[in-house]
DNA sequence: TGTACATCAGTGAACGCGCGTTCACTGATGTAC
DNA sequence: TGTACATCAGTGAACGCGCGTTCACTGATGTAC
């Protein structure tokens, strides 16, 4: 939007419609998402778009692949912030997901829903997922290990925590109704949390 | 399909319509049923769903209402079927939760994904959605008055249980790789509740 | 510094698709007398 | 028991829509000499 408009090349066209494509997927959804309405958006010919993405699944690609590096990065700096304590980081990576979910709701059904299939999703994307859950795991795997979560399978307890957190972030954005009880979300989180670290208690304690 | 095939009139063609469409549903996920291919299916002109349903919204809601139905039944059996122990209970609703999701994933996520909004939801669905959280918050709270829990808010409690148990049903309907490092589904739930029931017990053990 | 030319990033018309829904209709069924 | 008629449950043609994608194209840009 900076160049002007009259120049028939746009410049950065690829990432112009990364970014209306993030806000479009905000206000419609995945499902009506639109190629043709992207290209209308940004006043350039429908079929531009096809110079810089394949089809409209790497688009949606590419954009999940951004999803998810955003997300790795806000899950890596909460947890950083906090003393290596695994409680502290396990509440941390909570709070941090679940903001990540209010901010970018229909975004993050993208990265974590039914409208990518593990085929069509490319290597790039598949890492930096990986990336993330090992993140959860390692977490557990260290709390663990220092004795401030009694002995478990990690691979079920990450599993667990993580569904439980996806749970509560896929409720809130689509089931908001769920809710409706007077019940404040951080609060929501905090008592999951909680649930969990006491559940996971070594019985020395 | 017991009638003969020449009648003008079908004769069950809403119930037909309603058992097609949870097959097509299955088959093929919300987003991609249409009722041009119930009718073809049935063998029976594109409008004819017309007569039974008034949009297409409301043989979803109809289909949504059907799967609540069943599903509440489903929990509601498994919870008597054991000793009135909130710890039994829970663990069987749990299980019982997660087995009508894998038998009808697409049902499921009808049921409690954002295809239905609520505001073109029909009372019927409504009352019977209420029950259903009504019933897991009933145990929950049974659980706390018996002190087989520790005290603690009852709302957070059935959110917490009710966003685990959901959170590992979707995971496990949109995204099977999560799982991929050889875990079992009903070891991953028993898990689960194990640690939600360890988390709840109440200081003095 | 100027020119030839390859390449890049757009255009616009068109194809083919399947969908939900409306409309005026007609054949089948059930009921009152 | 027979008949008139209302109502019910289908039909089939059509409308209008927006979509993804292909195609042959053209204007703009960058580069080698």
């Amino acid at each position: 939007m900076i160049k002007s408009e009259s120049s028939y090349h746009h410049g950065n066209l690829r990432s112009a419609l990364l970014e209306i494509a993030e806000q479009q997927l905000q206000d419609v959804g995945v499902e009506s998402l639109s190629l043709r309405a992207l290209a209308r958006s940004l006043g350039v010919s429908q079929t531009a778009p096809y110079r810089h993405f394949e089809d409209k699944k790497q688009l949606l690609v590419a954009l999940a692949t951004k999803g998810y590096r955003e997300l790795f990065n806000l899950l890596t700096d909460a947890s950083n912030a906090k003393a290596p304590n695994p409680e502290a980081q396990m509440r941390a990576l909570a709070h941090s997901y679940i903001n990540f979910s209010r901010v970018n709701p229909e975004l993050f059904k993208l990265m974590f829903g039914p409208s990518l299939e593990p085929m069509d999703v490319e290597t790039k994307l598949r890492a930096v997922t990986r990336e993330t859950f090992h993140l959860v795991r390692s977490i557990m795997e260290a709390g663990i290990n220092n004795n401030d979560f009694r002995d478990c399978d990690v691979d079920y307890l990450s599993n667990s925590a993580w569904s439980s957190i996806y749970g509560l972030a896929i409720l809130a954005i689509d089931s908001p109704e769920l809710f409706e009880r007077h019940i404040e979300l951080r609060k929501q989180v905090d008592f999951g949390v909680d649930i969990l670290i006491a559940g996971l208690r070594p019985s020395g304690q």
